[in-house]
RNA sequence: CGGGGCAUAGCGCAGCCCGGUAGCGCAUCUGCUUUGGGAGCAGAGGGUCGCAGGUUCGAAUCCUGCUGCCCCGACCA
């Protein structure tokens, strides 16, 4: 291991950015940007709709130049729908560590003979994407990791000092399901953030379940959707530690039945105290003390009993599903840990998962209309487009730059559509693509120093001066 | 995996039934005119008609097989 080689990654760490900080939007934005001109980024937007996408986030994201197919349920993930996927995960991440998870990251492939040991190779069936290496060595494209971690866990992990855990990666994984469908709402290639908590007994699992819980809450929150926790099926564990997060949309793809108030309930806060065990319950309780189903575990009496008023019938979709299963893997695998008594026991162990792709697809779904993508402000792609409504106007071009330096500056994410295009074609593109702030700069309104402010969710639009507009946008 | 459908230019489609050497709109390129809600005119480029066989003087078109993709269902984050 030469020398050589040692002194050429010095050379080449000189030239990475500074290290991010977590928090704050400056520093999640600055280090990534370049200058931003429409002309010279990589956005193919289709004007019509490829004729195999049925749903409308499939089919936006198509003409958004987010995606691109390359297999049944496999995509290429193009420079705007890989900043949305950035955006999601970069709230996940934030979450996960504020709640005591901890992040590390696991491969895509896994040996065969892990999935031996806790019986699912065998049990998993064709969904399982099976391959094998050059010395016929049997292996698997992971759908899930709860063998990997487990198998972690026990080669360090040996005393209940060390507990409680919670690691977390974000990793694509493969299932290979019979029919994909909805473009990324259910490919078979998805990004999973896949967390799995570690605790010496059901009650610290339970403290560790909870902790995800009020996570996911915030986490769906800050993207702007009302998530609402539905007790889900445990499987032969049984209990009632299993639920699945569903936001409502028109074009949800399950019926779900829920009662009005959690659409108003509050959103446990940032500075939540995750340690505290019986805070933690009590929130976990409010959000579990309404009535809320899908249709699989749907109860019809049991949702009459609900004043009609109050009763909430929708369509919804899964973007999350936290659940507890004791020692199921575990205990195959004598992942234990040594007790306060001196006696060994298998931990108890939790996963939670939340599908990045599929929820890049379900805030579509949640957010549209007929022009196009509204995005929430915390996972646009940008937070502010330019429009130059007459380039080659030489005022128009250098408003533009006034503003988007001005608006970096503040430390937001800015695109200028700076083409030779007609001013139709520019907002027929800035909607399509949804970017939450639109800022119209043509010669009339400038011709009386204004630019025209738009906001894409509403519609709304007001005559300011540059200084104004930034004003109202940096908020 | 069962049932149905599609495959012709980057995208959307026509042509196939009735075989004769490939067309329309959008996009792209050039020029001129236009310029606040996907402009107009003129011109240009671009296709092994999914693949492999077969029938025929001749196949996008008829026949056989294969592959890919989509939709409905069962399954799933």
């Amino acid at each position: 291991m030469g020398h050589r080689h040692h002194r050429a990654l010095t050379a080449r760490l000189v030239f990475l950015p500074q290290p991010l900080l977590v928090c704050g939007r400056v520093s999640r934005v600055l280090p990534r940007r370049g200058l931003m001109r429409l002309s010279r980024y990589f956005l193919p937007i289709l004007r019509e709709t490829p004729k195999e996408a049925e749903i409308v986030s499939h089919r936006l994201m198509l003409r958004a130049g987010m995606i691109r197919q390359e297999a049944a349920g496999i995509y290429a993930w193009l420079p705007l729908g890989l900043k949305v996927l950035n955006k999601i995960t970069d709230i996940i991440r934030e979450e996960q560590n504020r709640a005591g998870a901890v992040e590390l990251l696991m491969p895509t492939i896994q040996p065969a003979e892990l999935w031996r040991e806790s019986g699912r190779y065998d049990a998993y069936g064709k969904e399982m994407l099976r391959i094998s290496d050059r010395h016929e060595r049997e292996m698997l494209f992971g759908p899930t990791n709860e063998e990997m971690v487990t198998e972690i866990f026990r080669a360090y992990v040996k005393s209940y000092k060390d507990l409680p855990l919670n690691l977390y990666h974000l990793q694509w994984k493969f299932r290979d399901e019979i029919r994909p469908r909805f473009g990324t709402m259910r490919s078979r290639e998805f990004l999973m953030k896949d967390a799995y908590s570690f605790d010496l007994d059901q009650a610290g699992a339970r403290h560790a379940y909870n902790r995800m819980f009020v996570a996911y809450l915030r986490t769906f929150a800050r993207m702007g959707l009302k998530a609402i926790p539905m007790r889900a099926d445990t499987g032969p564990i049984g209990g009632d530690l299993s639920h699945e997060f569903i936001i409502l949309a028109d074009t949800g793809e399950s019926e779900v039945f829920c009662h009005q108030d959690y659409l108003g309930f509050a959103v446990p806060p940032a500075d939540t105290d995750f340690e505290d065990a019986a805070g933690l319950q009590g929130l976990v309780d409010h959000w579990t003390s309404r009535y809320a189903a899908t249709s699989e575990m749907h109860d019809a009496a049991a949702f009459e009993a609900v004043d009609a008023a109050s009763r909430v019938s929708a369509r919804g979709i899964e973007v999350g599903h936290i659940f507890y299963f004791g020692t199921k893997y575990s205990a195959p695998m004598g992942a234990t840990v040594t007790g306060p008594d001196g006696q060994e026991r298998a931990v108890h162990m939790g996963s939670y998962g939340i599908g990045p792709s599929r929820l890049a697809a379900a805030l579509i779904e949640a957010g549209h209309d007929d022009d196009g993508i509204i995005w929430p402000d915390e996972i646009a792609p940008f937070h502010v487009m330019l429009l130059d409504l007459k380039t080659g106007d030489g005022a128009t071009g250098a408003a533009c730059d006034t503003l988007y330096k001005a608006l970096t500056l503040r430390g937001l994410d800015v695109l200028h559509d700076d083409r030779d295009e007609r001013a139709g074609a520019k907002f027929a593109t800035a909607d399509l693509i949804g970017i939450p702030w639109q800022v119209l700069v043509g010669p009339k309104g400038l011709a009386s120093g204004k630019v025209e402010l738009k906001r894409r969710a509403t519609g709304e639009r007001e005559l300011l001066s540059i200084e104004e507009a930034v004003a109202r946008i940096a908020g």
